[in-house]
DNA sequence: CGTGAAAGTATCTGTTT
DNA sequence: AAACAGATACTTTCACG
């Protein structure tokens, strides 16, 4: 079903790099004819490698001047269904994920200004589900690569291997004030 | 400079959702003429509002199964710069920031399974700056959305406000083990 | 910003290796 | 699977109004 082989893999590099690159100077650049190349990435889309085509834009040009990443602490068992919902619905979450350690998930903000930021956090916060929060500002993107391809050899399929943090001695982390009780 | 308008901001809108649609397709939709909105693309490039244009790949089927975000610390007066090259030339390295609060930089980053993680996360530990890693592996991603455009009026010049962290009780957090010395 | 014309691509269909 | 040739429809891009 989803085995890509050297060619693919040049021919998603190059997507990578230029989302609107035509068929044709894809060919020229991996020695593929224009047809060829369009369907290997029709075949690519269908296999859901490549999901879309988008603009990469720069969010301060936007107006998104500011950015955070939040940990989100919620109470003992709370499902990572439950915590999807708590967080969608807030706009200026740009990702968020579930995670090991202390946190119970991780949340990427973007907002206009501190300001702005505040009122998304109080937001957030007011959740049923999460009783704690603790914020890191984003001083300076110091890397941003959209994503590599895979060197060499295709990737490993998943050899097990137990999740798990990585080191957990919980010695009370600094939170946003006012846990809720 | 960089004054967008609405029409400006929906051709964004559509070219995140579609980075391949038509300059006609995209005209239709905001109502222009498709040499009117290659006009604006051209501009919206020019002005670094778009940087460039991508394919959106699923990370999972080009075989990074394993992600991870790692907070870095590092000596007290450690410059961005030098974090900066600190975790270049680490190529599972996808973002990284420096932050606000107890961890000098967040990194985030790929690998195709726990081992690789567990390979990159010691090559990043050996470098001379930095003197500890905490660790949180995904454990599922919740959300990841591209970007939104600022809803309706345009974004506020930076009304000032304090950075700094928002919180810093320091009371000795978990770190990867082996903190050298 | 729109119009219209010229050059370049995309996409389909056969045919051949 | 892929290259090639040829047909049709779109797209890009550049004049000019």
């Amino acid at each position: 079903m989803l085995r890509l082989d050297e060619l693919d893999r040049r021919i998603v590099a190059r997507l990578l790099e230029d989302g609107r690159a035509s068929f044709a100077q894809i060919g020229t650049a991996v020695g593929l004819s224009a047809p060829a190349v369009k369907r290997r990435v029709d075949r690519l889309r269908a296999d859901g490698v490549i999901t879309g085509f988008a603009a990469v834009v720069d969010p301060a040009a936007l107006g998104w001047t500011t950015e955070a990443f939040i940990e989100i602490f919620c109470t003992g068992a709370t499902s990572p269904e439950e915590i999807h919902s708590s967080v969608r619905g807030h706009p200026e979450v740009v990702a968020a994920y579930t995670i090991s350690g202390d946190a119970s998930a991780l949340v990427h903000v973007r907002a206009r200004d501190i300001r702005h930021l505040e009122q998304a956090l109080e937001r957030l916060r007011r959740e049923d589900n999460i009783t704690a929060t603790k914020t890191s500002i984003v001083l300076s993107r110091l890397i941003g690569r959209p994503i590599d391809a895979p060197d060499g050899r295709g990737a490993a399929p998943d050899g097990g291997g137990d999740l798990g943090a990585s080191s957990d001695m919980p010695g009370q982390t600094a939170r946003d004030r006012l846990s809720r009780p």
